[in-house]
DNA sequence: GGGGCAAATCTATGCGCTTTAATCGCCGCG
DNA sequence: CGCGGCGATTAAAGCGCATAGATTTGCCCC
């Protein structure tokens, strides 16, 4: 790579000073014609690029928007995309089969950032990010977006003095962050609601893991259609991380041997509501023949599965794009208050609660 | 937003000079532990953030990587996602149904990218892209990665003479730039190979445009595999951009007609082959029972379809790992050639050629 | 207490661009 | 013929950090 050429050597070859080369590129109505195409001749003689470093250094900003991902395999199936892997592992077969949760938040924060002349910077949250790794991508940004309990909350708070922070799917809250979340009570609600009033189910029991704020919500909305029918709560106890399959197992052997198999299994995630349809199967179950499963997220796996899955589907492209909304607002005028903005959902009637054909 | 505090100001905190804050952030064993403290702790305090783009102004590098990624679904459905479009439009619902061909491979330079402490900027290529968009990826990034025609030549040549540009999946040739390809010749010979020596077939259509060098390259694999055995080749006219369904119905409309319907359809890509056994099954054919279709890229749309479609599968997030890989290098050490490199592919066989149970 | 040496720290400069304020050139007009 | 006025251009001052080279500090030994 031959030395990058700078503005000077541009204006030194168009016969003009920095400052007019500097204008020809971002004020061009400021210089005259003649002036601007010689300059423009002399850059792509020179085979000029601005240095965005130095740009962003003069501007104070630098036109870019951070997304922490992170890695989602490791977290949720205990296995991590092995970096040495070779091709072709029949055990990363289906590893991306679907577009992921966070696939689709990233493609909606994509889109919104190249709408409004921004690019995207993607970062990951490792186990072992450091302090400097965050710094290293919040440094480089003019706005920052980042998935639940991906970082703590003390560096968001930090990072947030400094630069916009939004959080994508966490529920209202008020830590003074800029969130973007979705209404996972109603959601909730008008699924249980769908299968008392038109399933006529009584015996409908709520499975997931609470102590997450989302979850926790989707159960309030549970709870109120369960409530408003008169109907009794129930839960199903929580798997143990990375342990899904195997619980869903016993739970449901267990439930078949003392005869109380509920009428219909209210999951909070799709991850969960596939999980025990399986584990339903196995067993000889039926569904939804002789029990309902309903779930929560929208994932492809559940609308490709047979029977396909009654669910709450998010807005996760949407989600991303409000995110990247908001800070790009926020770049551009700060607000005082932290902006929050809840989406609505959208029940998918499909046949695992017993609508259409199975 | 408070200003953003700078080294200064660290240093007039920890009461030390500024190239004691810097050498604190950036080789922390050469200064002392106990000053370390002090200016960790007036960081910690001020919430001081290092600046990139000084950083990078300073160092000449960025530590990023770029992508261009690119609107695959205008260019593939004619459906631009609209960017007004409600959330829940049913017409988008399998919008994202499945990860699309970049996905994975913008997945594969992700992972590399941050296992090599990059990070990535992604840029798209609207039509509208005019050459200060591309600039201004250009001027922020270390090493740049493009799809195949997604910018003009003369630009990323241009480009590549300031910093390395690598063309994902673009078959080997000359252009002085990097690549990285997939054996498309040798994946396509041994995907006939096997419809000739398992199935004994002998009437093998090869279904595809010319004119890219993939999926020349591809036709050749076809042709070898056939002159090898002694067969004669046969290939179906190639259809037009967006006709691809309509196009398919009467293609295989005519052959039911003319009696001339082949024993089997060697697609160059799986959509061509999800759309011919549309077609087909259309049309009362049976896939395998009378026709066996194959196809090229490995889409999980192939995988899930039934039947499930025997075909060549790429693999993607290689070819992004490794392109991130080449790159990345290439900052360290510019070398002097351009480096290509070619991926091996593997043949998945599934049912649509008649093995196993349909 | 002083000399010598390595480690720690600081001084000073430059990275490439933006931007403000000042200068230049030119025209029309009094 | 000179002056005001205006648009085009430029000089110069940063922006926040890294780093070579200078300087100081700390420490050991005589």
């Amino acid at each position: 790579m031959a030395k990058r050429p700078t503005v000077y050597d541009v204006a030194a070859r168009a016969g003009v000073s920095i400052a007019t080369v500097s204008f020809t590129f971002t004020q061009p109505h400021k210089v005259r014609p003649s002036t601007r195409e010689a300059v423009e001749e002399a850059a792509r003689a020179l085979g000029y690029l601005p240095s965005a470093s130095a740009r962003g250094l003069a501007r104070g900003k630098t036109g870019a928007i951070g997304l922490f991902s992170f890695d989602y395999y490791a977290r949720n199936s205990g296995v991590t995309p092995d970096a040495d892997a070779p091709f072709g592992d029949e055990a990363n077969e289906d590893f991306r089969m679907f577009p992921l949760y966070h696939d689709e938040v990233q493609r909606g924060v994509e889109m919104e950032c190249w709408r409004r002349g921004y690019v995207l910077m993607v970062g990951d949250t490792k186990s072992t990010s450091s302090e400097a790794d965050i710094a290293g991508i919040a440094g480089r940004v003019d706005g920052l977006a980042v998935f639940p309990n991906t970082l703590p909350d003390e560096i968001l708070l930090r990072i947030s003095k400094r630069i916009p922070v939004v959080e994508l799917s966490i529920p209202i809250n008020n830590n003074g962050l800029h969130g973007v979340s979705v209404d996972n009570e109603g959601g909730l609600a008008a699924l249980t609601e769908h299968l008392i009033s038109v399933h006529g189910l009584t015996d409908i029991a709520f499975v997931g893991p609470l102590g997450f704020p989302d979850k926790e919500h989707r159960f309030s909305g549970y709870s109120r259609a369960m409530e408003a029918a008169g109907l009794a709560i129930r839960t199903v106890d929580t798997a143990p991380p990375g342990q899904l399959a195997a619980f869903a197992r016993d739970t449901v052997a267990g439930m078949l041997a003392e005869g109380t198999l509920p009428q219909a299994l209210a999951c909070s995630t799709d991850e969960e509501a596939l999980a025990y349809m399986d584990a339903l199967a196995a067993a000889g179950v039926s569904v939804p023949g002789q029990i309902a499963v309903t779930g929560f997220d929208g994932l492809v796996a559940g609308l490709v599965n047979r029977p396909a899955l009654t669910t709450v589907r998010q807005p996760l492209v949407e989600l991303g794009r409000t995110g990247a909304s908001i800070l790009i607002d926020q770049v551009a005028s700060p607000g005082k208050e932290p902006v929050k903005r809840q989406l609505p959902v959208k029940l998918m009637i499909r046949e695992s609660c017993g609508c259409r054909a199975a």
